[in-house]
DNA sequence: TATGAATGAGCGTTCATTCAT
DNA sequence: AATGAATGAACGCTCATTCAT
């Protein structure tokens, strides 16, 4: 219900409101920028209220629980990012481009304005229940698919390894510089993304 | 003093009992445990008192608190792996060796004896207040000082990428093996190792 | 914040609630009668709780810790009984019926509607934290300064002791009232307030 | 048992070793001085333990309860004090000065080297249970037969006031100067002495 | 929609007391 | 006498959720 209909596939089918102007984004981003910083756990729904300025009793007028709402920052941004990422490939046209673009999307989602709820996707996989963690999955294999098309396009020029194996560890590259990365730092976001994507790359030349 | 003495550097200089059977090590390793599978927050000192079949008041005579347990997995199994690092790269003679070395016994620690725990420090980290991160962090920079010496002497023979920037990525794939590498699976570790490390290697031959 | 807004002088401003029908009011005289009979920290928030037919997670919404309520008992009771002293100096002509109006204030304080909380403030100083200490004693100056100044007023008809001394003493002779005088005994509250007065009244005639 | 053999009388017989060197008397007056300086509620038996230099569970070889470490407190504090004002008033001569003795000792008592103790015995009162608070009543009719004694054989000297009515308010008055008085101030015992005294002596002269 | 008092189960922690050594 | 690990009931307090207004 909070998210609209749901198609045949399981998957929400309304809009994202995670970047609206409505009651529902600002509290949906009010909600990232709070379970990433301080916890899930640690967050209580009275600190949720007050950040956009309601009593802890109204939030319920949106969400049921406390735990639809990170399911809610989780799937939405999935979609969001999916949807960009999909726009990312049909713009680029080499195999090896569309995997550089969709490396400089994800690290964009990690980074610019979607940071807080790409990071709790990760951070706060836990504190969400089984039936929750099934359902953010619909969501996510959105977005994964595009992943495997893209790795399995360019395998003639990437390192051979499985492109399901490849996916996880370029994914666990690019989640952790969450931690590490800082976007005011010397390194840029665009080295970064080339540095990532060189040690995808097959082995060639460098020799004579 | 959870620890014993505290060495000139600040790090207790005690020897972790992560692995013991002392009463401390066995509740240590039941928290690792707990901690991991349901979440630091969500799991009780009345579960962990009955996971080593003591009452919840006991558990505060080795403890001060439960973030003291959850500090205490953190910083033992950062220094029992140090250790094992250490032990590794001096039985390994090139400094490519050492690097594959290291990376397997990185794997090692995220996927046999001591799992849970390397694990939660990440997936827990967030739980521990500021000043327990601190402290924590003495132990890791043990750990990551091993880490950089390798890459570093590795340098000519890897990618040319800043050693502190390819530990971050590589750690980020390390760790990111917990959430999807499975030990009974059809890659063995070793396997795995190889194919983190040929991600890592300079870019040579193929061609003529 | 429970007391309202804070005056200049840094003693809440608002009308105390003490002897209110509100569900604070109650709670307070509850939470003296309790504390008085069996002790502050005998006195769980639960009897509290019990005593005015709310569940004890409920306190908390009318107070953020126990140590509060016995806080707000100790500075509302100081408040209004400097109300009371205040309107009755003003309704007596000379200076020692004003002392002896004092007097008669202070032992009804002690005995009549206000006696637990004013026997709080006694019997239970120590349970308070410093600060709240600090707190309390801003109301209780209020109170002190109406005395200090009659006394000093009617010094000239009081045995040469210090205004400061004699309070002292005199607050000794009442406060300790509570522990042994009863109400319903054969000594009047009058009849002990001329008692007192005469303690402290200029030794003269009797004599020819 | 802890006080030795009781008498006909329902009052310990044995000497009270309050200030004794041995363990039972150290323990004694750590107990003086951490219950009066911090409640009794708040000390626990560790802390008092650590106080004297033994473990917690030691204690319990010197006593049965906390509680009834308070009780032999308060019950020896009686009995050396009443002991103390006996021989007081045996080298006194005249009625009057037996009174002016018998202030001075209960000063004394309040603020030298029984004064925790003796302090406790109005602090801590409530903290006792019924029972041990009739049993510590016993040692109190001892201290307390002196006075009232003291008090009628100097009645025709004294203000007109019944002997126990007197004796409340005089101990009123001298058991709160433990609140208010210090001894490195510039009042002295012995002006304070002659100051209450001068209450409590009839009304004559100053004319001529 | 929004409020905010109330709920009530459950939390981390305390601590007097016990007892095998 | 002393130890110190263990007990277990009780504590103050939290907080997602409910519901009458």
């Amino acid at each position: 219900m909070a998210l609209g209909g749901v198609g045949q596939s399981g998957v929400p089918s309304s809009r994202p409101t995670l970047m609206d102007e409505s009651p529902r984004g600002r509290l949906l981003r009010a909600a990232a920028h709070l379970f990433l910083t301080r916890g899930y756990a640690q967050t209580t729904v009275r600190d949720l209220a007050r950040a956009v300025g309601i009593l802890s009793g109204s939030i319920f007028h949106h969400f049921d629980s406390k735990e639809e709402i990170l399911e809610a920052v989780m799937t939405e941004v999935s979609l969001l990012n999916a949807e960009r990422m999909r726009a990312a490939t049909q713009s680029n046209q080499t195999p090896l481009a569309r995997v550089r673009a969709l490396i400089r999307c994800e690290l964009d989602a990690i980074h610019a304005d979607t940071s807080e709820a790409m990071t709790l996707l990760v951070s706060e996989w836990r504190s969400l229940g089984a039936p929750a963690q099934e359902r953010v999955l619909l969501a996510r294999d959105r977005y994964e698919e595009i992943w495997l098309g893209a790795l399995r396009d360019a395998a003639d020029e990437l390192v051979a390894i499985d492109a399901f194996v490849l996916r996880r560890l370029l994914q666990g590259m690019t989640s952790s510089t969450a931690t590490w990365f800082r976007t005011r730092g010397p390194l840029t976001l665009d080295a970064l993304t080339d540095q990532i994507l060189s040690l995808l790359t097959r082995k060639r030349a460098r020799v004579a």
